[in-house]
DNA sequence: TATGAATGAGCTTTCATTCAT
DNA sequence: CATGAATGAAAGCTCATTCAT
């Protein structure tokens, strides 16, 4: 194993701003860089505190990584969880909530959700092993969503599954685009929904707009 | 950048056999172990040649990288432009062709594929330049295939673009787990027909079956 | 110097059993790593105190290891000093003596034997200077011992200095058998005596028996 | 295991010269710190090679030092094998032989003896396993010499098991003090021909000498 | 052209020691 | 007195790249 629980117990005992600090020091640095490249020398100038004290708290490169990618997947998907309706039907409003959500994590995580990204640049086993089931997290939360939206409230020429991956990609798309220069949750936020909007008012049926 | 003609010319200039031990080696070991973690050792060993042919040819393991990657973005389009029909209409005799003209490919390359998609694990910008007009090599090749589809051969409950995805997804799928284990054109590709003439029976329209 | 008197002050200030808990793990874990391999966060942990006083008390390694010396080196050879007969004549009967006391000190400090060798371990000159002194202590009380002996108890075939090198190492090497898995005084002690009533029964000569 | 076949090849095929240098850094760090205390940086300055090439050759830290501690007891054990008398009953000439084979030993590597030696100070119990075979190569070739030794012809007061083991630890302790300030084959064997030759003229019956 | 020994900067990791609480 | 979080220098080791042959 990466890490083990007496660092989980260790750790939440710092100061909450210290926590932060920390745990925004590698998601950025990983998020940018991707898994072998960041360098534990990057991540403690980000986070402020000294090499000894990553591998204080970690152990290893390794074991901060799958920390920080639990800690992320498990926050994100609680955020979602929670600030979503489980009753939203339509499709562009639920979308909306899920970024609305989105937004308050990334203001206090900034790199988050790149960071849970950057797992695609992880080939060693072990990790990959160790996250494994942190992986499902968000995408089960956002299936969930997708569950109740009822597709009839779209127009004839809208492809329920089809947008629903489209909004994805698109996501996908202006986070990598707006993270290519900088970290902005306003910026982020402000292009998906203009792009939701501009959707919605296209493709759902005008009795329910 | 990462690589320049002159390069190229030499390359060329060496035994066929050569030129795929080397390209080979690349390409294994960039795929089973993405970009950073690959190490220049293994892929001289992987090609049996010495550390300083590769870089005699290449200069640098970024530029090896490149240098398989338009080579493999290349050879694999052609390989497909040349093998499908043009005029298929029908999605999974369509898709049967691209899968055919894949196989061909993989019996001669079998990371092929893998080492493609390893450019996922790339995060050095100059890389991601370098290869950035080759990245849509492929896929707009498929791209045309799937605009002369005729989706009304399909059934009822079939929807072309989903299935054309799904059929995207189960292919890769299929890869990873093939890779997983070893390297295997045939097995690959005997997979990959099975799904299809499966999907084929169920949801193509009897009279055009 | 590694240490000073004050240090000495301080920690005989103490609890008695706190005392032990830190000397039993400063010796068990310099015994089995030797002086470099060491780590003061191992000797903590098996002291049950915190990292800081342990340096509040030694304020080095270095002073740890040299405290923790010459309390071993004193308390062995008090303790021998004590419990030996001072006219005892017969060489089993001496060497029975001296295993009987070394019994006494081992239940309390376990470790106490195999950290005093732990000092061909150390290679740093500050270190090996500072308990230069104390080295000989135990090894003169036994020599005291040795001059008393009567030879000519012995049988004829038996070598008298030769039997006292012999049962040297014998206890060594015991000694280190016994450390390899469990520290247990019971079990040395034991062995060891075993080992002498065998050795009296075949080497003395029969009207001294 | 801490090393393997192919690092012998390897290391081998090098010009004798730079094996020699190589082996003798590693011998000096070793013999001087121990085996902890050595670091890597001062072997290769002692060696005047890179760094990267201590690790192309032995792979470790470790690996360097059972290699060299393969090398060391194979070589000088075969050192004495050949060029001491196999039938030589004295035995002072024997001790007196067997120093003369060591001083052409140690004229080529100044710190075999010591490094030998350094065995003490290791307690990685990988180390100690790989060179468990090598222990006892030199230390039987001794015995076998003492095992030829007429002890007959010494005077009556010595005792040839105790003079043997005498010279052997006065050996030892010359070595030390020799190594102290500097490493000199010349010095050492000066003293020891002196030592045996002052033992000699005491201890032999006068129709032997 | 072809080799692989050689390099050394830079990486991850360790650990004795300090110090605010 | 007692804690353990925090430090940072230094350790062991990696690896893309160079170069003499």
């Amino acid at each position: 194993m990466c890490y083990n629980q007496s660092m989980n117990e260790r750790f939440f005992e710092m100061k909450k701003e210290k926590q932060d600090r920390m745990l925004n020091g590698i998601m950025k640095i990983f998020a940018i860089h991707g898994y072998q490249k960041a360098s534990t020398e990057d991540i403690v100038k980000a986070a402020g505190v000294s090499k000894g004290l990553l591998f204080h708290y970690f152990e290893s490169k390794a074991g901060a990584y799958c920390f920080a990618y639990e800690y992320s997947a498990r926050f994100l998907s609680m955020q979602l969880e929670k600030n979503i309706s489980h009753t939203e039907a339509d499709l562009f409003r639920a979308m909306r909530k899920v970024e609305d959500a989105k937004y308050v994590a990334l203001k206090k995580y900034p790199y988050m959700q790149k960071f849970l990204l950057s797992i695609e640049t992880v080939t060693d086993m072990e990790i990959l092993k160790a996250v494994e089931e942190y992986r499902d997290l968000v995408p089960n939360v956002l299936q969930d969503v997708l569950q109740r939206i009822d597709y009839g409230r779209l127009t004839d020429d809208a492809n329920g599954p089809v947008l629903t991956r489209t909004i994805e990609y698109i996501t996908r798309g202006i986070m990598d685009c707006t993270l290519a220069d900088r970290m902005d949750a306003d910026g982020f936020h402000a292009e998906i929904v203009a792009f939701l909007d501009m959707m919605a008012a296209k493709f759902t049926r005008p009795e329910y707009l």
